[in-house]
DNA sequence: CGGCATCCCAAGCGATACTG
DNA sequence: CAGTATCGCTTGGGATGCCG
């Protein structure tokens, strides 16, 4: 098997997904449901955040929690382990902005050449 | 266009890949060559490697050095950026060790139940 | 309202063989 | 020693449509 490549890529797993970081920042102080994020992410389709949300769920960094009313509502918090993983998600969040700099190549960001020297 | 989530998903990028974090942990203080990586990484195809070697370049996060020596040599070493990511790997690391518990469910670690109370 | 099923495409990872 | 090319499998992400 894959055999475990370093600690903290067990933790990089948490995270690895392309939602997943803003997912947890929308949760960070509030209890959200489904079609809150939907509101939150309007980039993102229902497949794929409900996707991004039971593997955080399975990771165990978010709690689902389904409520038996009518319509059906389901909400979404943070586990203990997702509060605790928000300290990390905030110093990479603060990076990027730090560093936007270095991270310029990254994607499809730039349309123009960026003046090289004037 | 995939627009982008959040501006940590930026950072995440960076260290996204499954021999990425130890290949960073590796050339922390020193700088290593393709043959030293591999050493270091004896789980890890050379396809991979040589893979995961180019997208921490191409992202900016290693610089990599040709020396026209025969026979030929390659040196890796961190860049300004990769220096300023170790010390959120570093903490990605802690944060595995301290809650090691909390991840006991990420992979196939545990050969054993696990002892409910005994 | 929330979720699942299906279909599709792109990326990531991995093994092997070959080259300079 | 270091890298490339090819092939195949698994995952992730995305669009649509249907169900409780």
């Amino acid at each position: 098997m894959p055999s475990l490549p370093c600690p903290a890529y067990q933790v990089l797993r948490l995270l690895t997904g392309k939602w997943k970081p803003a997912i947890l920042f929308h949760l960070r102080e509030q209890t959200l449901r489904f079609g809150d994020l939907r509101r939150c992410l309007p980039e993102v389709s229902q497949k794929v955040l409900t996707a991004q949300l039971k593997e955080l769920e399975s990771d165990g960094v978010i709690i689902r929690t389904l409520y038996p009313d009518v319509p059906p509502r389901v909400e979404y918090c943070l586990s203990p382990l997702g509060v605790a993983l928000i300290p990390l998600l905030q110093q990479m969040h603060d990076f990027a902005l730090n560093h936007v700099d270095l991270l310029a190549g990254q994607g499809p960001v730039s349309s123009e050449p960026a003046a090289t020297s004037g």
